[in-house]
DNA sequence: CCGACATTTCGGCACCGGCCGAACCGTCCT
DNA sequence: AGGACGGTTCGGCCGGTGCCGAAATGTCGG
């Protein structure tokens, strides 16, 4: 172990991808699931796009982006949801002193609360709706976060009825928790809150607003949470 | 979000901490929970004392160790189970081709079999010997992973007949998987797994082999883990 | 009080890595 | 074909940071 640790180089050179402001920004903003141009990520990040290339390219050979070339675009994403989870996890830890920081502009508030109200964190859902989601769950006795974080039968019965089409045979987690960093609480994330959101959308519970990962739930989706899981519709305002 | 952005400041700065080899070295080696003195870790790094003493100063004030001054010795260990969640996750992530590399000399592999047979990992058991543990409960039904990641009542009720003090009220995840970097499975971590490792260690299930983070079963380790959870001798060899 | 020892502070050095603008290469549109 | 536009490559600048050895500080044991 001592003079030349592989190990401490791997970890080493992984978080060094990360410990950068301008691709720390890109992975931030990248966490909302949808593929960004290296244009929309510059403009973001506030950078040459001469800048932004060199660090998609890091990325990329990083494995922690994914790229799909389209003409003259090049489109990013997250490579999975192995990384979704790692950055959210590593962004979970900052502390909320260099995190927080009310919102400067008008249009920059509305589209804070927006956010605060509901959205996506890469393939679930997040913020009061997805909070509201994960507490009525458990709440039903349909999850339980008292001895870890796993569905009941009940549960899996209930995903079953509602048709959530639920995958749990794949490599991927089940379900787990995930620090909602509006919230400071943790939600549903894994298969079961990537089933569950897909069919939010897929379905129209929900949709998304504007381009950003902000979501709000519509008329019937507000109608559906309520008969199905008992939220109240005060709890998704 | 898009000129300055505090939240990615405070990602990148806090990647910043891990993306060095000698302060990814340093954590790792912390990762066996206990307290190390900065010239233990300056020889396990293999840079002069003075280098690592700045390195110790950045990863403290980063919040990622806790030291303790004793006279003319500084000991530092994690600062917590987040951390070492933290670095533990981080790790996983690394291709295992970056990780891997075959033992050097004989010494380091006997060291590198007896961990794999059995370690701490932090504040619970890994290796063979946490997993066959982890196994063991699954097939049990006293713990499920088919779901999530949660104790089943029965395994809360175990804990309490085999006499394991069992604290689920803390902030702390009751129970999570925590991937095990010599098998590549899940082991039993939180809340549970620190109290299953803690108490196995009080009443001689097992005990540490010499200074390192290697640990072995004892022959009364032996005969309870084999009543109480009908694991055989073999799975921990 | 003295020597041994653990740790820290301080220069100073070398290197790495992020940033930019300019030039270049493709693709798309008209 | 020509111009607009997205993206990349290149050269050069600059600041940050890891490293060391030497000297300083502090602690322990006699």
């Amino acid at each position: 172990m001592s003079i030349k640790d592989p190990r401490a180089a791997g970890l080493a050179s992984l978080a060094g991808l990360i410990a950068d402001r301008t691709r720390a920004a890109c992975l931030l903003a990248l966490l909302d699931g949808r593929a960004w141009t290296a244009g929309e990520l510059a403009r973001h990040a506030g950078v040459a796009a001469s800048t932004l290339s060199e660090h998609l390219g890091k990325l990329v050979a990083g494995g922690l982006l994914a790229e799909e070339r389209q003409g003259r675009h090049r489109y990013v994403r997250l490579a999975g949801a192995r990384v979704a989870q790692l950055v959210e996890d590593l962004a979970a830890q900052v502390p909320p002193a260099e995190a927080g920081q009310p919102a400067r502009t008008l249009r920059e508030s509305s589209a804070d609360s927006a956010m605060a109200r509901g959205r996506t964190c890469y393939d679930h859902l997040a913020g009061r709706l997805g909070i509201a989601v994960t507490d009525a769950l458990t709440l039903r006795g349909l999850l339980r976060q008292d001895t870890g974080f796993a569905l009941t039968d009940a549960g899996v019965e209930w995903f079953r009825t509602a048709g959530v089409p639920l995958d749990l045979s794949g490599r991927r987690s089940p379900a787990r928790a995930c620090l909602d960093w509006t919230e400071r609480r943790p939600h549903l994330a894994g298969a079961a809150g990537a089933a569950l959101c897909r069919h939010a959308l897929d379905v129209g519970w929900c949709v998304r607003i504007g381009s950003g990962r902000a979501v709000k739930v519509t008329a019937s989706g507000e109608r559906v949470l309520g008969s199905l899981l008992g939220i109240p519709p005060s709890a998704l305002r």
